[in-house]
DNA sequence: AATAATACCAACCGCTTTCTT
DNA sequence: AAAGAAAGCGGTTGGTATTAT
């Protein structure tokens, strides 16, 4: 399979001889001229994959094998709120991290996050009752698609992860509102999820009825649910970790966009039946309360030039 | 104890951006 | 200003370790 036209390149892992070589390649002349460390006849590395080696591994004052703190994982989800999967950027923020390490961090927590949400919705048996309903069975397969209605600040043509930044989904003010699938909102305020092709495709139909084409999950569908889902502690720690986070950005946004109530109620608005109080303190799944059942008859076609995805 | 599932990590690849000539 | 090289970046893959069944 190594193809022959790259004939002595090494890839792989690094042994320590080459590691020490590459240190002592930085420590004549510094981190860069990473292509003369094989024209050198030095290592038989690509200037590329030195570098990378450099910058991941053997660079000084780096946290390897350090598990991402509580106080680290807040700034990663901060920053990957407000700058998107800039990693390298956010990695700046973050003291003997690397990109890679964040990006690592970030896809495992990902993972992580998708498969409880999956598991969660797995065992809740949608609703075939609700006239926009697709059968489109992804709820088992796939990150659920949950939309939630986004209200879109006064600029435009922002990119995906600006405008979720930007974006502080105040009810009451429907004149700019705009689907968003909700990986999209999850991924910048609560979960961090990126839409995968599977959902950018039942997310951006060709005609942009969203809500003719989107599967509609599970929790818009039977108000009833949630109560039977259960979190493991582990998973409510991390759970509240992104909730925090969300209503603490929430507060702020509200804040810089001079709008009254914050999306997010903080305690016991959970419930969206009138009179109905939940005296319960925040849960993942009390999100989801706060989207009426009927938000999607109020659901406008996207002008055909805006896709949220664009970057 | 064995196996499967999951998490974590290191490295590669392809594309984009920046620098140099 | 244009072209090529180098560097940077984000996505993806594959291997190993750990945990759950």
């Amino acid at each position: 399979m190594e193809g022959k036209r790259e004939e002595g390149i090494r890839k792989g892992p690094w042994k320590a001889e080459e590691d020490e070589v590459l240190l002592n390649h930085v420590k004549k002349c510094g981190p860069r001229d990473w292509s003369s460390i094989r024209s050198k006849g030095l290592l038989q590395r690509t200037g590329k994959s030195c570098r990378l080696r450099w910058v991941n591994k053997l660079r000084p004052n780096l946290k390897n094998g350090c598990k991402f703190s509580l106080e680290e994982e807040r700034v990663v989800i901060e920053l990957q709120a407000q700058f998107g999967n800039k990693w390298a950027k956010i990695a700046t923020h973050l003291p003997g991290r690397t990109d890679n390490d964040v990006k690592n961090f970030w896809s495992s927590r990902q993972k992580r996050l998708a498969r409880i949400l999956q598991t969660s919705t797995a065992a809740i048996t949608p609703s075939k009752s609700h006239k926009n309903r697709r059968e489109i069975s992804v709820y088992h397969d796939e990150v659920p698609t949950l939309e939630i209605p986004k209200f879109s600040c006064s600029s435009e043509g922002e990119s995906s992860s600006q405008a979720a930044s930007c974006s502080s989904p105040c009810i009451g003010n429907s004149d700019a509102i705009q689907m968003v699938p909700l990986p999209d909102l999850l991924d910048s305020k609560l979960l961090g999820f990126e839409a995968n092709p599977v959902q950018q495709e039942l997310a951006l139909p060709e005609n942009n009825l969203w809500i003719e084409s989107q599967p509609l999950i599970p929790f818009l569908e039977n108000p009833q649910p949630q109560t039977d889902l259960e979190f493991s502690s582990d998973t409510q720690e991390l759970l509240k970790l992104d909730f925090d986070m969300f209503t603490s950005l929430d507060a702020e946004l509200s804040k810089q966009l001079d709008v009254e109530p914050p999306f997010l109620e903080p305690v016991g608005s959970c419930g969206n039946v009138e009179g109905e109080k939940i005296d319960n303190p925040i849960t993942p799944d009390c999100v989801f309360d706060d989207f009426p059942a009927d938000m999607f008859d109020q659901i406008e076609p996207l002008p055909n030039g805006s896709n949220p995805s664009d970057d």
